[in-house]
DNA sequence: CCCTTTTCACCTAGGTGGTAAGAT
DNA sequence: ATCTTACCACCTAGGTGAAAAGGG
């Protein structure tokens, strides 16, 4: 039988099992998928401000007054349930590839066409919700948003960022890790999350926008480029 | 015999027995403690910003863009060692009122004089560290920061603010709280913490400065009070 | 008179896509 | 031709003390 954590009949620990999550703004997001979305990705953590050669009378580098790198828009949210509310769990998130392919944008067309096979695969990284751990109920209080998550086509990055191929597919999946107390955790590992992903996320990286359609969605929708808008506002 | 969690020579657990705190921007503080430092407290949380009566089509109050309650200058910072890297701990902040007299502010002296007892002590919060609780080894990494605190002297308040009377003189207080996980931890609680008392901190509460030597210290060493610094800039 | 509240211009800090130049 | 980078104006968001208005 099975002593100590109960597992429920998906193999996983009872802590995670009945865990949910809701994709918020679905419906932004699926207005963006079904235009095609894309992410900005840049270079540009600090190490990359560095001057060519070095330059005399100055003690270091001259930092960036703030992060060059890119934030998703969308920004990806969830509304959580289902978590045993005193326990503690990590929220992480990372991106997977769609596939082997490399594509370019016909403009004449207005689509994506394969170009050859993928890239190296970049390290692949995770992004750890800052507030993580924390305790099931303070999850589940409020919607958890990675509004932090930033990424970068820069493969040498030592900023943490998430690493992508600029031309290239992802799925973005998120991971929900109950944080086992027990001595040998570790063997229970595979048991202990479980994870999530939402179609209407996936997206093409790019180092600038292709889709017209797709900028034009983001000044409408995103605040910060609120400076780009044209007339006609809707409340 | 001590049996279990070791004590040390002060009664505390060896978890919290060794912690030591240095006041980060010491200098500054000595600065303006020599001049006698002020605080401003304000009203206005969220719930400050409400109709009189209420206003008919409107759903709900109109938020403020931002709190207008005020974070402390200089901000509270330490440097922490001696803690054990791979245990939890709580750090955090209170203030305690320095004696029971009310003060007033003899422009023509410019020196602060007693002014009868103090008013009743507004109900004593506390201020967790939005990083608690985390390891030892994270707290002491770098400079713990107390930035987000705030102050308020809206007795209602109920964001979270600390909340002291104007006019009154106060004492912060730190303290770092080992995160004791045995079960009956509450029986230990005397012993799981160690806290810490900086005189340099301590201040008077206003709700405008007083001191016209405050308000050119601020101003001159405060980056976002830029806007009023006369000419001389000094790198 | 003393103290508090409100509103404001002016900052810091940083998230946008545009644009032109650069790289391959 | 295609893709990437650097810099920019223009936003959001929010932390300053000044000044005027308000209240006892």
């Amino acid at each position: 039988g099975w002593a100590g954590e109960g597992l429920g009949a998906s193999g996983k620990n009872q802590r995670v099992c009945h865990a949910a999550a809701r994709l918020e703004m679905g419906s932004l997001w699926k207005e963006f998928n079904r235009l095609g979305t894309e992410m900005i990705v840049t270079k540009a953590g600090r190490w990359e401000q560095e001057w060519p050669g070095g330059l005399p009378g100055l003690g270091g580098n001259p930092l960036p007054s703030h992060s060059l790198c890119r934030r998703m828009f969308p920004t990806f949210q969830v509304k959580l349930s289902g978590l045993d509310p005193s326990a503690d769990y990590v929220l992480l998130m990372d991106f997977i590839p769609l596939d082997d392919k490399r594509y370019r944008y016909a403009f004449h067309s207005s689509s994506w066409l394969a170009a050859g096979r993928a890239e190296p695969a970049a390290p692949g990284r995770v992004h750890f919700h800052p507030d993580s751990p924390a305790k099931g109920a303070q999850w589940m209080r409020q919607i958890v948003s990675f509004d932090k998550l930033k990424l970068t086509n820069n493969l040498l990055d030592d900023n943490g960022h998430i690493i992508l191929n600029s031309m290239h597919r992802y799925q973005p999946r998120f991971h929900v890790v109950f944080v086992d107390p027990r001595r040998d955790s570790e063997r229970f590992a595979h048991q202990n999350f479980k994870s999530f992903s939402f179609p209407e996320t996936q997206f093409m990286a790019v180092t600038a926008y292709q889709n017209h359609r797709i900028t034009q969605l983001k000044i409408a929708s995103n605040p910060f480029a609120k400076g780009f808008r044209d007339g006609d506002p809707e409340p």
